[in-house]
DNA sequence: TCAATGATTCAATTATATTTGAACTGTAGA
DNA sequence: TCTACAGTTCAAATATAATTGAATCATTGA
């Protein structure tokens, strides 16, 4: 059965931006993170402590995640929460697969195959 | 039915590596070019001229993406060929997968979800 | 209102990446 | 052997990214 969550295809440009943010190691871990906590997102204070980076660091990370429209911020009481922009992220491995793996053996539904051997 | 296929996951590092690696517009259109030439493979100067871009600066950005084994060179008779290396592709994708979506709305299917509607 | 907390911003520094153009290497054909 | 061709390498210049620490802003609780 096929999932009817869908999402739309990022051009080039996006799909750099999306990259370069995973690129740094960083920001690899804070988004990481944010996908392991879920729907229910992080505070900065206790990314910054699980992460062991300054506060303006991590500032500076996740802005940029942001602006990839990896991640997405929201004021709650006196609070931040950051969460992983789950759709965006499936953008981009939708933009990998169409781009990146034209038909050759990657294709479709490797990433199931690949599952499986786990 | 399931492919028979399959690739070893990437660590962070290599993670890391293949995706600073496809964050270069240049290096990402190299390495199109090289999934859209397929098994053939393209040589230097081809690419050079596909790409509009000096020798010199193509044979950088080829040496990056062979550094983070995206791609391999290939000596033949007089030239050089450059091939997409799918099955390290595709294992960054399976790293995607597993670490940057886990247990979220793009698991296991969305990506085929997503030929559905395209 | 005042101090404390949580987080961001900014300018300065440091570190990395990218481009350029010239020099070099290896192979093939005259 | 000499020249041409296909690519690579290297040092220098330029551009961009990441870290630091201090200053700032907004919100809460006393």
């Amino acid at each position: 059965m096929i999932k009817t969550l869908c999402f739309n295809l990022l051009d080039e440009a996006a799909a750099v931006r999306a990259l370069a943010a995973l690129a740094q190691p960083q920001q690899l871990r804070a988004f990481r993170a944010l996908v392991e906590a879920g729907p229910d997102g992080l505070t900065p204070g206790v990314m910054a402590q699980k992460l062991g980076v300054a506060p303006s660091v991590l500032s500076f990370h996740l802005k940029e995640l942001a602006y990839s429209g990896l991640v997405s911020g929201q004021a709650r009481d006196q609070n931040l929460i950051y969460r992983a922009s789950f759709g965006h992220m499936n953008a981009l491995l939708g933009y990998l697969t169409e781009h990146c793996c034209q038909g050759q053996p990657c294709e479709t539904d490797t990433a199931l195959a690949c599952k499986n051997f786990e």
